[in-house]
DNA sequence: CATCCGTGGCA
DNA sequence: TTGCCAAGGAT
């Protein structure tokens, strides 16, 4: 902590003037509604502006507020975060809402001890709350600050390996009385000046204070951690079609990857097995049902965080057996219109959108699929 | 403490 | 096309 915490330094006044000039105009800065700030600091983790803004707008007009949150069920909850991804954000949300109504009247607590013990809060996201809707003088250390501050001291090392340092300069560097805007105003340094590749420093108010800058070393800080390579999967999915014209799809365990969201049935091929003998054993395996293999839909390529996919959708006909949800939480027969109500992950909407523009159940063949 | 967890944009 | 990176937290 400085000698005279109300003091601002040359350094603090630089940034807080900066700000005052050239900082963001955002949605979220025009509330004081903690809600609302909890809503865009959780939808903001590992997401950019750009990206989050419509959906934080579409996420109060839906609910509004932390009771009508509360009240939702989690298909409604997922549905509304469906493309954000990371979904575990959605579920510790409204996890979280249930615990303010049912603990804390209803109403979001002002106490950071109460504040980080929700799920989905961490030490950063309790601070980014705290600072904005009441401007407690709470540090925070995003990836913005993180890059920020590493240039800054021109540290030696990656970020993640000086967490605690970090977090010692965000507390150190933060005004208290001033920590709203400061700490905005270290996160709009990062995402506009200070960014990850090709610097403005030129146009940086902490030029003058940056070691990295002065030593010419901008560009190398941070330094990086080496990555390792990620592994290809390879998926068999089924798109399953009755007699009626509907369409088989199952909700995934609310734990792990795209936990809670529907999708169309599948699974790994396994070594020497082909897509045809992987969906047919996957849909018993998880459905209990057995199924014909007919034509070939799509190939979807899609990354995600730690692994590759590609995914080989087959049209199939339902034969035998009364879907069970064995491998999964629930399964559903819906209509190809009844589809847009349920959430589902980004790579099964290009699935949803090739049935759309390609195949309508009344033109499949009926009983003759080659199997 | 290393790994898991989505998606979009960019060079 | 491919890899990197972004307002982190939970386990």
């Amino acid at each position: 902590m400085p000698h005279q915490p109300w003091a601002i330094s040359p350094l603090q006044q630089a940034l807080l003037r900066w700000y005052q000039h050239q900082g963001r105009d955002l949605p979220w800065r025009h509330s004081r509604d903690a809600y609302a700030i909890w809503v865009s600091e959780i939808m903001l983790q590992q997401t950019q502006v750009q990206t989050v803004i419509p959906y934080y707008q579409r996420w109060l007009e839906h609910f509004p507020t932390i009771s009508s949150l509360a009240a939702a069920d989690q298909d409604q909850v997922l549905k509304q975060w469906q493309g954000l991804g990371y979904y575990a954000r959605a579920r510790n949300l409204h996890h979280a809402a249930r615990i303010v109504e049912a603990d804390h009247g209803g109403k979001f607590p002002e106490q950071f001890e109460q504040v980080i013990a929700l799920p989905g809060i961490g030490r950063t996201t309790a601070g980014g709350i705290l600072s904005a809707a009441f401007n407690q003088p709470w540090p925070i250390l995003d990836g913005n600050v993180k890059r920020v501050l590493a240039r800054l001291l021109a540290l030696d090392r990656p970020p993640k390996q000086a967490e605690a340092y970090l977090w010692q300069w965000s507390e150190q560097l933060l005004p208290h009385g001033q920590a709203r805007d400061f700490n905005q105003a270290l996160m709009d340094l990062g995402a506009t000046r200070c960014t990850p590749r090709q610097p403005l420093c030129h146009d940086c108010p902490w030029q003058a204070h940056c070691r990295a800058y002065a030593e010419n070393k901008h560009h190398q800080i941070p330094i990086k951690m080496k990555t390792n390579p990620i592994p290809h999967k390879y998926i068999g999915v089924a798109v399953i079609w009755n007699d009626a014209g509907q369409l088989l799809i199952d909700r995934r365990p609310a734990a792990g990857l795209l936990g809670g969201l529907w999708e169309f049935p599948g699974g790994k091929i396994e070594p020497g097995e082909t897509v045809q003998d992987c969906i047919v054993r996957e849909v018993t395996e998880e459905l209990g049902i057995a199924v014909d293999v007919g034509e070939h839909l799509i190939d979807i390529d899609h990354a995600y965080s730690h692994f590759k996919v590609t995914l080989q959708v087959y049209h199939c006909r339902h034969r035998q057996g009364e879907p069970q949800p064995l491998g999964c939480d629930a399964v559903r027969w819906v209509s190809l219109e009844e589809l847009d109500q349920y959430a589902f992950p980004k790579a099964n909407e290009q699935i949803i959108a090739a049935l759309r523009s390609q195949a309508h159940p009344i033109d499949l063949p009926p009983t003759d699929l080659p199997v």
